[in-house]
DNA sequence: GATGAATGAGTATTCATTCAT
DNA sequence: GATGAATGAATACTCATTCAT
């Protein structure tokens, strides 16, 4: 799905590289020396990083295009190479960082083999890994805070990341199901509630300083409690059953 | 097992009372011209309320002065009678809120009588119920977006409803875990989680249109599958027990 | 034909009144003092005047609202309360101007009264004055510059303005061939070319250091010279004829 | 009486070239490979000719130096390898542009043999061509519109163009009252008048969507109007005389 | 107490001009 | 010669805040 507008070039491939070591080949098949030359299309992810700073930082609507520009090391000018406008550069912003978080699921959902705990097991430590990143801390306070001003990036994130991690989940609920390791709770409705853990602790791990209810635990605790507590539910026998 | 049933319904209207309302008669019933006059008194109540509807809606940077004069059907000068300027009255917005909040959660409290899972019951019924009222949307939409601009605000939120709202559930815990009611779990941390559990569970009931996840599926029930979860959770024998 | 967008008020009537003495009663009829209020309704014709100066000197692409607000002595914002924008702030100039032409133009017709010649006189006389006008030099500028990009403009000065002084003499010189003063010409052609004339000598008169061929002759004169060049060509009796 | 029917057409194409066409073939017709290349010496009448375009659709302050670069088919910076600036881009479009207009006067001045009336009707009929055409029609609305901005291109223009055109026909009109073939009219009076009928008809000419009295006649007829008036005028006998 | 006209600081956006390649 | 990426000065427009009435 294309959220984003009609600027946009080619650096998606780009995302994971270090912005400091973009250089490509200018392919002469026949020339015998190589050449580098320094790309100017490692403009549009200094821009998109900064931006994603000031954005997360300030807001969108408090965010000043001079921060960013300064931020980046460009001119104010130069943003409008690139980008048609802020709520575009927004666009782009989210567009991107989710982008990279579905590769990182994508990755997670390799560890499907084996036991369906320990499959489960993984998801949920890198998922929870995912979460704790300053980019999605940064990314998931500006889902919450704007994205509602954005219909189409709402439905983008909530379709592309929300219903994606909860459809992961659900597949390995229901193989542990099958295999007798899990009781037979909904997979459906059992994934929907561990995400929702998930992205709340990741919010609050996020935001120390507001969440005095995780005062004296560190992250890696908080996550191992949800796990337990996610085991526990899945693999309950209810009293009277 | 319905304990708190009577009194939730009264939440929205006395918090947000209707601004067109609002007023007096100056003279008595018999007399011809009877007049109306706008109570002075209620001024900072329909200027606060407005506030909330326009804040929650576009944010605090985006909203504008203009509006909430409007919609609090005084002009823009007025509301500087009351509030030192907009940031003030952002503070004022979310500090009432959050008492009215609380008083709320007192009540709930109230019903700590009878068996644990009776009482759990009753509290998470009555508050997920606030946390599907337009209020409270509002409010969790800028406690999410907003307040880490306020860190006083910030802290009094988390001090006064976060950890206030889990030590009621953990102690009701704590009781059903003495009373064999509940496996023996560590209270504070299963309350801590399902406050997050409900918490988002609100925050998606309340902006449906970016909750594919949710489709298909009335409140109530989604209420009912948290619950039915939390008791299974906090029930629960693991396997190898 | 109303031309302006949604902002105007009553000032239209107030058009020819100097600024400077706009005052209004406070009408009320059982009091004994009659007061009189500053009008806040003198600001439009202030922004007005200010602005058609600032337009005609440089251009409507080159104004600057600053520059505006500072002559017509107030701030910036201030224009922004009565007018929706630059774009509209000239309509609104054009507009208003072009209503105050076509007053003159009411007068004028009033001459129609004694011998076609002498009406003819009249209307020429008082037209040219008028197109002397500073006023009407600056309009003038600007429809010919500017005009283009605001058609609805163009249209209603099309109409308002050349087809109606078109049409009054026209009018005039159908009665004098009737009464015999004038030869047989096409009244109507007869009328637009005059029209046309009286345009051109106008501008050139209003922008002198660029019109060598007016040199040694004062306004008078050259138009003294366009009326006896009028009536050779309408009293004109074709050699062959 | 049509003297200069044949050489008119061509001015539109010899000012402005198309810039499409702008090639040399680097290789004789035999070659295998037959290639391309813009001739550099032909970049400043592209960009002249862009500019004008652009000129006269937008005015000066509005057109862009991009859109110019664009239409002419070269890079922004190019413009800048040419022209000082902007407005020094503009000087030349004038000047250029002028000069190609007085070369066409001069032309039209050598039907100068014969009777005044044929003269004048050829020059006549010659100058309204030139007047009709879209290069003058841009240049025209320039003139009005910003050479008042430009004093010294004003004073080019008027001096060049309008006093060396009204020469021209007061020479051949005192010819005519020499001849007996005009009244004793004062030659430079009239000559100027003639002038500004011819100029205003042919703006109104070319824009028939803002003249609506000139609804339902070809730009022929108005020109046969037009001499027709100043024929009349002319050659007339006063009343009295 | 209320009003709403007036203010002017703050910012997104545009575009002529420069310059390294 | 050409390019077009980069710059930053210039400016329209917004809106919180003030204050005379």
């Amino acid at each position: 799905m294309d959220v984003g507008g009609g600027l946009q070039r080619d650096w998606d491939t780009a995302i994971i590289t270090d912005p400091s070591v973009i250089y490509i080949m200018t392919s002469l098949p026949d020339s015998l020396e190589p050449r580098w030359r320094r790309l100017p299309e490692e403009r549009p992810r200094q821009i998109l990083d900064a931006a994603l700073e000031v954005f997360s930082e300030r807001g969108v609507a408090d965010a000043r295009l001079d921060d960013i520009a300064r931020r980046a090391g460009v001119s104010k000018g130069t943003i409008y190479l690139y980008f048609a406008g802020k709520e575009e550069l927004f666009r782009e912003v989210v567009r991107k960082t989710i982008v990279a978080r579905i590769e990182i699921a994508e990755l997670a959902s390799h560890s499907e083999s084996g036991s369906a705990v320990d499959a489960l097991s993984a998801v949920m430590r890198s998922w929870f890994e995912f979460l704790r990143t300053p980019t999605y801390a940064s990314v998931h306070r500006l889902v919450n805070a704007e994205l509602y001003k954005f219909p189409d990036l709402a439905a983008f994130y909530a379709d592309n990341v929300v219903m994606r991690g909860q459809r992961l989940i659900a597949g390995i609920i229901a193989r542990g199901i099958e295999s007798g390791e899990f009781a037979p709770v909904d997979p459906v409705i059992s994934a929907r509630i561990l995400t929702g853990i998930f992205l709340v602790h990741g919010l609050w791990c996020n935001q120390r300083q507001f969440s005095p209810h995780l005062a004296g635990r560190t992250d890696d605790q908080v996550r191992d409690e949800l796990m337990t507590f996610a085991f526990n539910a899945l693999r309950a026998r209810a009293r009277d059953a």
